[in-house]
DNA sequence: ATATATATTTAGTCATGCCTAAAAATTTGA
DNA sequence: TCAAATTTTTAGGCATGACTAAATATATAT
């Protein structure tokens, strides 16, 4: 059984790996974890130990297959939580973060495949993010980033990849919420902002709020 | 925040004040955590620099008002936890009673709110122990010990004071399940046995057994 | 090509929560 | 009452997972 602190290193790790499509640096993983390159180096050593993932000094580092698959399963397990907190208790999709950072660790097979049961084995999350099934797959929906969307084109809003809820919060006052249809007005070269209408409503915003709403293919 | 180790260590203390009616000793704590007596006695310096307890060396430990509500927080989600794991996902009692040890350290005092509205507020887990409320009060259903049942009479099954795995599958393995009626046939004075009659059946179970059943006065 | 900057690792430290072994306090019983 | 048994505490150690500071490896730029 993996450790909580171990379980972030591999979720972090696998999301990084997702993102940049290559070896993840030492650097890095420890920005995203706030903590010290030391300490990274140190987890890194431990975990390529026990088999989960394959570390080179000064190269970087890469999931193996059992690292993976513990990825999947905290991923998994989150994205259920969040997805219960939202469904059954009532909760909103920029609350539910933080609560399912605890709820992932929880270490019951059973529990996960029940609750799953329970929730009508969604695929998504309140993010629109894909849920893997008890064997790790997913299917990801072909999305495209509202970035490469062109001037007067509209798309339907599926998902957010940030979920601080700082950033949540600030989308549902904005209206920008899952479903919603969003129309590309304007894109300001000089700063990558763009201006968009969502219900007759337009309004700018910035190249580090586009670059996290995908919508439909 | 008191630690996952250090809810353990005041939920224990609890439990040990509420069937002692005295101080708790150091060596009962130790033995109910499989612990090392000085491993407690570090823990109670801790919890008692902490303001948690009242700590006096050599007599023994006592709860002060924030232990206590520390203790009765943890013991309201994990009885919660435990209901809405028989309640909603299928769980038979026998299997709850780990993953809630897990679930009881979660911190958010508005999920454990959203799971007890969620489960209509229930009073009772599925062991028939009273769940606190939000301010930390419950009412104890009056009951008495199988024991104290006298030959011939009959009574209603309400609680089981023992949550381990092995002790409540010998109990559905036997028909005693919560609600159930019970009738004492006869009483054993050299062991303290006694053999009982649920649906017409009649076998005999030890005292062991005996002590931790307990029926609607 | 090589000096400088950056990234990474190593070495040593610290708090937590556990342990063993030894010392000290308390209780028991002859 | 006082020696033995028991309980509890103290002292010192260990693994985990963090840290700082220093050393080393790699990358960059002149």
């Amino acid at each position: 059984m993996p450790t909580k602190s171990e379980e972030n290193y591999i979720k972090e790790i696998y999301a990084l790996e997702q993102k940049c499509n290559a070896e993840v640096s030492t650097n890095l993983i420890a920005e995203k974890l706030s903590a010290k390159a030391s300490s990274v180096t140190d987890m890194l050593k431990k975990l390529s130990k026990k088999d989960l993932l394959i570390y080179q000094k000064y190269v970087g580092v890469k999931l193996n297959s059992k690292g993976r698959e513990i990825a999947l399963s905290v991923i998994r397990k989150h994205r259920l939580w969040e997805t219960f907190l939202v469904e059954k208790l009532n909760f909103s999709w920029s609350e539910v973060h933080e609560i399912a950072e605890q709820l992932e660790h929880i270490q019951s097979e059973k529990l996960t495949d029940q609750l799953d049961s329970f929730l009508n084995f969604p695929t998504t999350d309140p993010h629109g993010e894909p849920i893997p099934n008890k064997n790790g797959e997913f299917t990801r929906i072909k999305t495209i980033c509202l970035d490469e969307l062109k001037e007067g084109n509209t798309g339907v809003f599926v998902e957010v990849r940030n979920d601080s809820d700082k950033f949540l919060k600030f989308l549902t006052k904005n209206s920008i919420i899952i479903g919603c249809s969003i129309k590309v007005i304007d894109k300001e070269d000089f700063d990558n902002s763009i201006t968009i209408e969502i219900d007759d409503k337009q309004f700018s915003i910035s190249e580090g709020v586009v670059q996290n709403l995908y919508l439909k293919r």
